[in-house]
DNA sequence: CCTTTATAGCTAACACTGTACGCCTTGATC
DNA sequence: GATCAAGGCGTACAGTGTTAGCTATAAAGG
């Protein structure tokens, strides 16, 4: 390792999560990222071969965080609260890095987001299973997974105003919930 | 209105609108926009302020039409099939307009779309009323659209990859019906 | 100990992007 | 026929991601 580094890739994976954070995803460019980091733009294209593959790290890194606010919300609870918690807990990460999650869920990112994104996946299946009986339910976790999405989605997107959503997300979860658990006898 | 006129902001839209569905957003510039109508870029500001402008034009568009569908596919059903159909309306527009459909569903632009939000939400919003009773159910909406906004998202987003939802839309649009259900006795 | 080599920085530059300014041509209006 | 405004135009600016080629340095090899 020759030439005294002055950075690295962790760090400048750092240095966009904290731009991206606080200022959001319009001032994240490869010359002001550079900058933070005391280097010249070009310099970055040693660690990351495009910003691309960088807002790839970037996601991976929201992937594996996500995942442990669901567990760490589902540890210890009886399945059907497991779920409950987690839900809450993603609507909250949803809200707590509203421009990193908005990142997460990019189209265009999906494909780099490489193994995490099915651990994350993963997670969702087990607590979903844990409810339903079966510990693969792909369709009960979709359908869950899909509401989720769609509410922190609408939310971020200021549909429901001043007004705030006005229990649609008990509504629908609770509505999800007793579907699974329809035909089956848990707690 | 002086000089031969080339073009017009309704054919600016149209041209915006097809360039975006056939070869995505990325080629969406306002040189190649303006290549296309025979006139150069900084033509297209008499008509429009902004690309951004350009761009909200193009989501009340989407607003508009998308909403047509949803009616359409109620037209002349019970409540309940009302919302079915409708459901299956909206996936089946992510999935013909899928461009469009991302550019509506942008946080940026959410504010440009003006009244035809509005009144599509208010479309929704009659649509799942026929089914829980109450006119402006405003939980039960939201449950709804989120879920559907959700699912043609991470359908998308390839989430499910080759295997598909397997079934997920249905289970979860199922609950969702069966818990707005919940209590009242409709058909 | 000296030479080689690989690394990580640099400058300069390219091809883009959206957009602002000022000019000019033209058709309609008084 | 003079006036006026609309809708074109060329030029230019600041910004973007990115590439090519150069250089300084620390570690490795003989």
């Amino acid at each position: 390792m020759p030439y005294p580094a002055k950075t690295s890739s962790q760090a400048i994976l750092e240095t966009a999560l904290e731009i991206l954070e606080r200022e959001g995803e319009a001032a994240l460019s490869m010359r002001t990222l550079a900058e933070k980091l005391g280097i010249k733009a070009p310099s970055l294209y040693r660690h990351y071969p495009s910003k691309e593959a960088l807002e790839g790290a970037m996601v991976r890194h929201g992937n594996t965080l996500l995942k442990s606010w669901l567990e760490r919300a589902a540890a210890g609870k009886t399945p059907l609260e497991a779920v409950r918690a987690a839900a809450q807990a993603y609507l909250d990460f949803t809200r707590a890095h509203p421009y990193l999650y908005r990142r997460m869920i990019d189209v265009r990112l999906g494909a780099l987001a490489g193994s995490t994104g099915k651990e994350l996946w993963n997670s969702v299946l087990r607590l979903v299973g844990g409810v339903t009986g079966h510990p693969d339910d792909t369709p009960a976790a979709v359908a869950l997974w899909a509401f989720l999405y769609g509410f922190a989605e609408l939310e971020m997107a200021g549909l429901f105003g001043a007004s705030g959503p006005q229990g649609g997300f008990e509504v629908g979860l609770e509505a999800l919930l007793s579907g699974f658990l329809a035909g089956r006898e848990n707690l």
